[in-house]
RNA sequence: UGCCCCUUAGCUCAACUGGCAGAGCGUCUGACUCUGAAUCAGAAGGUUCCAGGUUCGAAACCUGGAGGGGCAACCA
């Protein structure tokens, strides 16, 4: 299960969920709308990595490729040579694999950039485009405000022949960058902001990742991506609701150049989820401030960093099918997503036992040296696999500290003075002794054990309320696990005081490591196992873990409903 | 302040397009249990943002308003 390249497993090819995106592709296909059938494109910039907004999007679009019998592209939108790299595009391909989807074509926006200028040329030719040479500046004071119309520039009624002449010179790379632009000649006073002669070419005599520096006329946004659409002969462009205004430069466009059937851009609300942040804006601040160890921190809520922790696609995949797709900004719950991790976790991986937190006890009635294997069912009753391993049990164990407390209160159903409990595939034992340091602190508990109760029952049919997981001081193994908690402390870290952002809402005990010990059944399993913690989560040895210094990532803790009692006072 | 979008249970979404407002998650009970897990059963939770209007009938249609969000990068 060390899988981290290839899909783990393939998208199933039927979703039951209908939204409105896919019921107007649905529509499409009866209606016979474009002619051809449904094709959509994952579009990501390879400027970051991908997280579960794009997890979203990936979803969305290669779903409704599935369900439809239609194709999905996987496109970079590499039009700005300042931020991407291939380090990006080849995550992202891994990513997208991993998921479990495979894309139909792969293409580049700067594969297009010869036929974008063709259309730049064709805009020109027809009077629906021009060149611009005034500064940034002056050209945003004469876009006008949201209120005030803009005002034309000097050069708005430049002729045919001279934007061509001065198109073709700069692609040619005769002019320094920011000397003169390509707008499309729209509509300065246009309610749209967007519609105000939007920018579509700008000089960069920079190192692109793909085309090196033989380009130097890069296309913006809504210049390549309608256009690229169209020249992939997609249907339906599916983007996030923050492109909604672009919509009318994007059916423009494809308007003018002159595309029959052009594919039409729907919006859908982008994935926010509590106690994290989904932007590669503030992603790259955590890494690029060391807030985290990377990009795949298991922290993170990259791909990356949720197939580190463990996380597996299907999990992913279950969420973004419950969560939907729908029109209204949505900031989804952490619950939501833990529980399709639990759920996709639970019918499959092994139980195994694993003390977080080390608190010796010694069987004074328990035979010296002695060393008995006890066999452990490796998952529950409910579960169609049936395989057990060996368990062994010593005089002196381990339990975990919190399964102790010396004065519990009326519902704590584990050891305690007096009190007697059951070891998990082991015999019920009687807390006899506390015995403390001189700080005062409980380092060691003295209790017996029941002889007749190995089956984990008592003979003369008493009943024991609690059931705690256990190790054996000397057989069990040292092991490092690492305890992710969510990264910030509150439900949307953007909503901080005025003069702080969300670095202040970090939450400072989003790792914690402890030093446990684990069964050694686990010793020569691969790097990447997933197991349950009985009682205590989901875990999966960490890339760096050795059969010599084992290392554990908690994917996600197991539903507390006792956490929740104690919480409650 | 101009244009655009959104508003249904705590959260995310449904409601076959005008016909008894539902589901998943969460919460709370209970059953079961050698995991305080899982599973199972049940419950609570709604002025469908508000006010008018149309209609036999409105979550849906119309008008007005409120609240939230997007747009004035040579980013995407």
């Amino acid at each position: 299960m060390s899988d981290t390249t290839a899909s783990e497993s393939a998208a199933p090819a039927a979703s039951p969920r209908r939204d409105f995106i896919r019921e107007m592709v649905a529509d499409d296909v009866v209606a016979g709308r474009f002619g051809r059938a449904p094709s959509t494109r994952f579009p990501p910039e390879p400027n970051g990595f991908l997280h579960m907004g794009h997890a979203k999007s990936i979803c969305l679009n290669f779903g409704i490729a599935q369900e439809f019998g239609g194709t999905c592209n996987l496109r970079f939108d590499d039009t700005n040579p300042f931020t991407e790299d291939v380090k990006y595009v080849e995550s992202i391909k891994r990513d997208v694999q991993w998921l479990g989807f495979q894309w139909d074509g792969e293409y580049y926006a700067s594969d297009y950039f010869e036929q974008l200028y063709e259309f730049a040329e064709r805009l020109v030719h027809n009077g629906r485009a021009y060149v611009d040479s005034q500064n940034e500046d002056e050209i945003r004071a004469g876009r006008g405000t949201v209120t005030s119309a803009g005002v034309a520039g000097p050069h708005r009624n430049r002729s045919v022949e001279e934007n061509l002449d001065l198109l073709r010179r700069m692609r040619v790379g005769e002019f320094a960058d920011g000397a003169h632009v390509l707008r499309a000649k729209a509509n300065l006073a246009h309610p749209n902001m967007i519609m105000r002669d939007p920018l579509l070419m700008r000089i960069r005599h920079a190192h692109h990742y793909r085309r090196g520096n033989d380009w130097c006329l890069y296309p913006l946004y809504d210049f390549a991506h309608g256009l690229s659409d169209a020249i992939e002969g997609i249907t339906r462009s599916l983007c996030t609701l923050e492109f909604k205004d672009n919509r009318e430069i994007y059916d423009w466009l494809l308007h003018e150049v002159g595309f029959d059937n052009p594919p039409r851009q729907t919006e859908f609300a982008r994935l926010e989820l509590d106690y994290t942040v989904l932007s590669k804006r503030k992603l790259l601040r955590l890494v690029n401030e060391g807030h985290v160890s990377g990009w795949d921190d298991p922290r993170m809520p990259t791909i990356a960093g949720l197939r580190r922790r463990g996380v597996r696609p299907e999990a992913i995949r279950a969420f973004c099918d419950v969560i939907g797709v729908a029109r209204k900004d949505a900031r989804v719950e952490i619950a939501t997503f833990e529980h399709a991790i639990r759920d996709d976790l639970n019918t499959l991986v092994p139980r195994v036992l694993c003390v977080l937190q080390p608190l010796k006890v010694v069987l004074t009635n328990y035979p010296e040296g002695q060393v008995e294997q006890m066999e452990a069912s490796s998952y529950p009753p409910d579960n169609a696999r049936s395989e057990t391993r060996l368990v062994p049990f010593t005089r002196e164990l381990f339990v975990d500290r919190d399964d102790f407390m010396e004065d519990p209160p009326k519902k704590f159903f584990r050891l305690a003075p007096g009190k007697e409990v059951r070891l998990r595939f082991g015999y019920l034992i009687t807390c006899q002794d506390v015995v403390k340091n001189d700080a005062g602190d409980v380092i060691e508990l003295r209790c017996t054990y029941d002889p007749a109760t190995r089956s984990g029952n008592a003979p003369d049919g008493r009943k024991v309320q609690g059931t705690i997981h256990w190790v054996s001081a000397t057989e069990s193994l040292p092991c490092e696990v690492r305890l992710y908690d969510r990264l910030f402390s509150q439900a949307d870290p953007d909503a901080v005081s005025e003069g702080s952002d969300f670095i202040s809402a970090l939450n400072p005990e989003s790792l914690v490591v402890m030093h446990g010990r684990i069964e050694p059944s686990v010793a020569s399993d691969a790097v990447g196992t997933r197991y349950q913690f009985e009682r205590t989560g989901y875990f999966m040895s960490d890339e760096v873990s050795t059969a010599n210094a084992l290392v554990f990532n908690r994917i996600v803790s197991l539903r507390d409903s006792w956490a929740k009692e104690v919480k409650k006072g």
